[in-house]
DNA sequence: CGTATGCCCTGCGCGC
DNA sequence: TGCGCGCAGGGCATAC
């Protein structure tokens, strides 16, 4: 499941592959995943783009074509985004391939096919709603600790709900949520609105500090995630409650407990995030 | 408007 | 052994 340290390592993987190159030819094995526009419009306009850069925000992945042209991708839950040689074997659920000038090939895999692209032009039309009013990335300086206390008292949901939310940070998903309150000690069914100011700059300094680590690791890999040079992360192992139910609590040896918060498998240590 | 819920989809693990 | 069900979840649509 691809958060931002996962999209981040993806686009670095991919950096020495793709800017400059130019796409000589998309084939389509499944146009699902062509969101926006229709596919028949999306092959005739990215067909000879050249890619000038590989960005990501949030959970996206942006890649700005000549022309004026953007694509976006999401890799959702199982995408995939890999650049091979042409004569490697398909892989299963590979649905887009792009030929590159370079000779290899970019290719999206997606298992459960949530993922996809968005091809926009100058004037912006079709960019996903969710990319528009994404908040601010972990690391940027407009996400202080004061923004942080100020979003989460606003909200009446549970912490891990708010922490969910793309509009109050980018880039968080269920395993640095969980990751992030348990560096922090908060538990993830408080009241977002009842953390403390003191808990809320804690809070801050986990979700940079989780991030960067997993960053440093080159993300986690727990089951379908791959970065686009077709290698594991390797933060899996540092994952101090994240599917370590049942198992004791690297601090105090409590067992670490699963359930359902927000809609979400949620891991936390009882003793170590009291409610 | 803020919040909660269900859906999309496929493969896997579990229980019978 | 085999089948069917539930679960996994990011973002969006829909409901309240």
């Amino acid at each position: 499941m691809p958060e931002l340290p996962e999209v981040e390592t993806v686009r670095r993987s991919l950096l020495p592959h793709l800017p400059g190159r130019q796409i000589h030819e998309v084939i389509l094995h499944k146009s699902g995943q062509i969101r926006y526009p229709s596919p028949e419009r999306f092959l005739q306009q990215i067909g000879g783009a050249t890619i000038e850069a590989i960005d990501r925000r949030g959970k996206y992945l942006l890649l700005p074509l000549s022309g004026g042209l953007q694509l976006i991708a999401h890799l959702r839950m199982s995408g995939r985004l890999i650049v091979v040689e042409p004569q490697e074997p398909l892989a299963p659920h590979t649905h887009v391939i792009f030929r590159l000038s370079s000779g290899k090939e970019l290719r999206y895999q997606d298992q459960r096919t949530f993922g996809g692209f968005h091809l926009i032009g100058p004037d912006k039309v079709g960019m996903p709603a969710g990319l528009l009013t994404l908040g601010p990335e972990p690391f940027d300086p407009a996400f202080t600790p004061a923004y942080l206390r100020q979003k989460l008292q606003e909200r009446r949901t549970t912490i891990k709900a708010a922490l969910l939310d793309q509009h109050l940070v980018a880039g968080l998903g269920n395993i640095y949520v969980d990751e992030a309150l348990f560096a922090s000690g908060i538990h993830p069914e408080r009241r977002s609105g009842s953390v403390t100011e003191a808990e809320a700059d804690r809070l801050h300094a986990s979700i940079q500090s989780v991030l960067q680590k997993a960053i440093a690791n080159r993300g986690t890999t727990f089951s379908l995630y791959f970065d686009g040079e077709n290698r594991r992360g390797e933060h899996y192992e540092e994952l101090q409650v994240f599917d370590r139910a049942g198992q004791p609590c690297g601090t105090c040896g409590t067992e670490i407990i699963k359930r359902r918060v927000a809609g979400r498998g949620t891991h936390y240590c009882p003793r170590c995030q009291p409610l």
